[in-house]
DNA sequence: ACTTTAAGCACAATCGTTTGTGCATATTGT
DNA sequence: ACAATATGCACAAACGATTGTGCTTAAAGT
């Protein structure tokens, strides 16, 4: 316990011989405005200084109803995706003058749930999520105690709520697009967690650019359920085992690649020569990869920033909530994971050969 | 703004007809103690429930002076290895009840001194931080005060402070003694930021593995000044170009080996046949790089977590400040970035025809 | 029947800041 | 010289929870 001597307004009032009040008035440029003399006001501030005066922001909180406090609730902060967004919330944030009361709610709703509410309870004035599952009845009840909060990430339709997403659906379409332009008809989709905005976007990207291209739609070829890499692992090991192989897979997250990589190179397969690869979530890395990885980048920097700056409207302008979202676009950074296979009837032999042996 | 209708301890007592002391003792579980009747007990019970009434945590904690808060000091959250350490720090301290206050200080110190002030003025009751750079001033100044705290990553030999770190001189020793048993004579070091203990016990640690092994010791192949990716890709690039070009490359961190393979990659070598490289820090993808990389693993997960307990151990059990700090070991985890080389006096020959072209 | 003990709860102070108001004293105006 | 205004600051309440103590009524003891 450092109960060493606290200094509060008072200790500065005692030895200043000055009540409480003149100090708070002082240190909070309010002089003037109270008739403060100058005098006093310098000595003052020379006594806060002097002490190391440092005003307990509970109480301050407490008497005037603002904490400069925000909550950020984080599926997973060890996923670059996540931590490069929190990173650009907190540099937001700092320039705001907000602190960041970061929660980490390792992908389950459940403490999602209580990360709110305790949240509240520290009175954050507003609230940053990034939603781990489906659900959203506690995001619900945030929006009837009009707390202010901004979805990142994921959106759910039903609530009303200002968010920012990537464009999930164009930038699976363009990958899956760009598979096709590049002659591939197995396409198969590691997906993430079902249910959530992120997936649906990007499964339907997927199922719209197959059909744009008269690519009939095989079920089978949707696997997984999570964001995880290892999901990732055992999407791609059945994949790579099904009779008829897919020859581009695209991945619906960076560990997902990450485990599909581990299961492809376990395999003994080469990408792209014998088995192409577009992931979600561009990395540092990606370049200097065994293959350099074909991606979707999303504007991760650009989704802190106004995912914070949303909060701020919120929280300031006390602005009836502004419901509609910001989706921004994603970029297909185009690498070396994907091979241009010959023309369609080339394949089929292919297929059959691999097939009959 | 929302002031929808607060709930305190109040709207419950006046609801259900006593007052808000009894409702504080009820809720904290002390009415047996203060002979509060089973059936008001229920009674308040019930009524807090449906009022869903959640504590002011900043009215609590200036009452009892306890915040179940902490401070996390990071440099740059977005760095892989800084985020696993948060992740696990968080998890150990959602289990022990525990709230974090995020500051990422963007590698600047003086980002780093204002959010120790910060912090301390939230009433947060630890602080751990991983400092950013070689000033420890105010770290001082916050022992001075008697806060609990612990030293991340780095460590301060004049700072009476418990610290976790990893065994960054072994590491960093044998890493450069796998390269020279593998007939590297010619070893460039691009180190991180100069005067950390980090950065001093690293160099050191390759120092002496080159004096055990009587290679002589030149200044010029230790490069670089900064954890970051630029930093290696500008030491890699000056190393590259150097007349005696070196055959192996240790890097100091992730990031900068991120930088010196942008670096040889663009200067047309191949690791590790034209250039054997080992990094620190393991990640997930080290695995699956152009080349799989040896690297100098850190035991991430269980320092975050035993800088959580250290730092619960000094605000639990008020105990001296236990000054020895944890040292943990780290791992050379070996991939393909390292080339066996011929015995050195061929090496000589290829290298004077190198420079002889 | 009268004192003692227990049961069941409320009062009021406190944590450190903030803020509306009010009270002296000093200064100015006439 | 006296009223009016300005100057410089203090009082006290409030934010919401906690806690030592004390008060009232009921039960128990003799």
């Amino acid at each position: 316990m450092n109960k060493v001597r606290r200094v509060t307004l008072h200790t500065i009032a005692k030895q200043v011989g000055v009540s409480a009040t003149t100090i708070s008035r002082v240190l909070s440029g309010q002089a003037a405005r109270y008739r403060i003399s100058k005098s006093t006001e310098e000595t003052v501030l020379q006594a806060a200084a002097e002490l190391g005066y440092l005003p307990d922001q509970l109480a301050r909180g407490l008497r005037i109803k603002r904490t400069h406090t925000i909550g950020l609730i984080i599926p997973d902060i060890s996923n670059p995706f996540f931590s490069t967004l929190a990173r650009n919330i907190e540099i937001e944030a700092r320039k705001a003058g907000y602190s960041i009361i970061l929660s980490d709610i390792q992908e389950e709703t459940q403490l999602e749930v209580e990360s709110t509410r305790l949240l509240q309870s520290r009175k954050v004035e507003g609230l940053i999520i990034c939603p781990a599952g489906e659900q959203s009845e506690h995001l619900k009840a945030i929006l009837r105690i009009e707390l202010p909060m901004v979805i990142v990430d994921r959106h759910f339709p039903e609530l009303e709520c200002p968010y920012v997403v990537s464009d999930n659906y164009k930038g699976s379409f363009e990958a899956v697009s760009y598979f096709i332009e590049n002659n591939h008809r197995i396409i198969a989709f590691i997906q993430g967690r079902l249910h959530t905005s992120v997936n649906n976007d990007r499964v339907r990207g997927y199922r719209d650019a197959l059909k744009k291209h008269n690519i009939p739609f095989d079920e089978a070829f949707i696997v997984g359920d999570s964001f995880g890499e290892r999901n990732g692992y055992v999407g791609a090991k059945m994949l790579l085992n099904r009779a008829s192989r897919p020859t581009a897979i695209i991945a619906a997250s960076n560990l997902i690649s990450l485990g599909a990589m581990r299961a492809i190179y376990e395999e003994g397969l080469k990408i792209p020569d014998e088995i192409s690869m577009i992931s979600f979530d561009d990395q540092p890395y990606s370049d200097y990869l065994a293959t350099p990885m074909t991606t979707v980048a999303q504007q991760t920097t650009e989704m802190g920033q106004i995912a914070f700056k949303l909060l701020m409207s919120q929280i300031n302008l006390e602005r009836p909530r502004d419901t509609e979202g910001v989706v921004l676009s994603t970029e297909l950074k185009i690498r070396k994971s994907v091979k241009k296979l010959e023309p369609a009837f080339m394949k089929e032999t292919k297929e059959e050969t691999f097939i009959g042996a």
